[in-house]
DNA sequence: GGGATCAGTGGGAGAAAGTGGGAAAGAACG
DNA sequence: CGTTCTTTCCCACTTTCTCCCACTGATCCC
């Protein structure tokens, strides 16, 4: 399970390093590269065998269906296998990197099954929201889990 | 499996570079040369034998159903072999490069089972489309899923 | 407290991928 | 049958990326 949260900087070739207990955690899930996938504001990056448990509901979707399709493309297309080179650092693609708005200071984030890549004006504004909402949100989310 | 996206320029022979990786996943999936084929806004890559699955279901389709046979038609009789010369291209035919827009930059979408190739501006557009309706859409193919 | 080890960061050299142009082969036309 | 245009194949250049090495700071251990 990824835990706990750390701030790291992305360099001009658009590099981050893992956290080192987040790359053996990685490493024990799954043999073969992690994926790293895009979400409306943030990157997420999981082991193999967890994405694909993700995905495969998504590439089951008729391609004759222009929604599904259209959701396909959006979440594989942009989404890369990212394996940590010798220094323990992940390549960041240019369009995901943007899209994120990745300047220099970059959030990494243990989320139980996932890891969470932000950028930390955007992450703390998340946070700030989320605590303002976070009774509300909270009695909302334990409806769906009961 | 196809995923990850790139950008390249489509030449004045209409020549584009397909990314090596791509090209390798290509070639895993069949000996045969790939199939070009046509959607409204774009075109398709698809490995032989996964053009052939996908176009089987088109075939199925009772052939006195006009609509059936006007999707037929529309797909399959644009349609080409492209093989990637040595430098890894392939050569866009004039009226699917007219069709699909592309002029100078053209964005290359791996999308699971296939390969999108786009004008780049259109795919743009395509991408804040989803990505505002995202919560939607993903909602709706969750239930598909299950 | 000092040395050693590990994590994160930066930069440079070699290799690979993408791009452009030209020559040879083939097809169409007069 | 020859000429011209098109298409395909091949060569060369440039840029990008990937891999490797080196540095700094922090932590752990002796």
């Amino acid at each position: 399970m990824f835990r706990g949260r750390f701030v790291h900087a992305i360099d001009v070739k658009g590099r981050v390093s893992i956290p080192a207990g987040f790359r053996m955690e990685l490493q024990r899930r799954s043999q073969l590269a992690p994926i790293l996938t895009i979400q409306p504001e943030h990157l997420v990056l999981y082991a193999r065998e967890d994405f694909d448990a993700f995905a495969k509901r998504l590439i089951d979707v008729d391609p004759l269906r222009t929604e599904g399709r259209a959701l396909q493309r959006f979440l594989i297309s942009n989404s890369d296998e990212c394996e940590p080179d010798a220094q323990g650092r992940i390549l960041i693609p240019p369009h995901l990197r943007s899209h994120a708005q990745l300047e220099r200071e970059v959030v990494i984030a243990g989320v139980g099954n996932s890891i969470e890549i932000w950028d930390r004006r955007r992450f703390e504004e998340d946070q700030a929201r989320t605590l303002a909402r976070f009774g509300e949100i909270s009695t909302e989310v334990s409806k769906i889990g009961h």
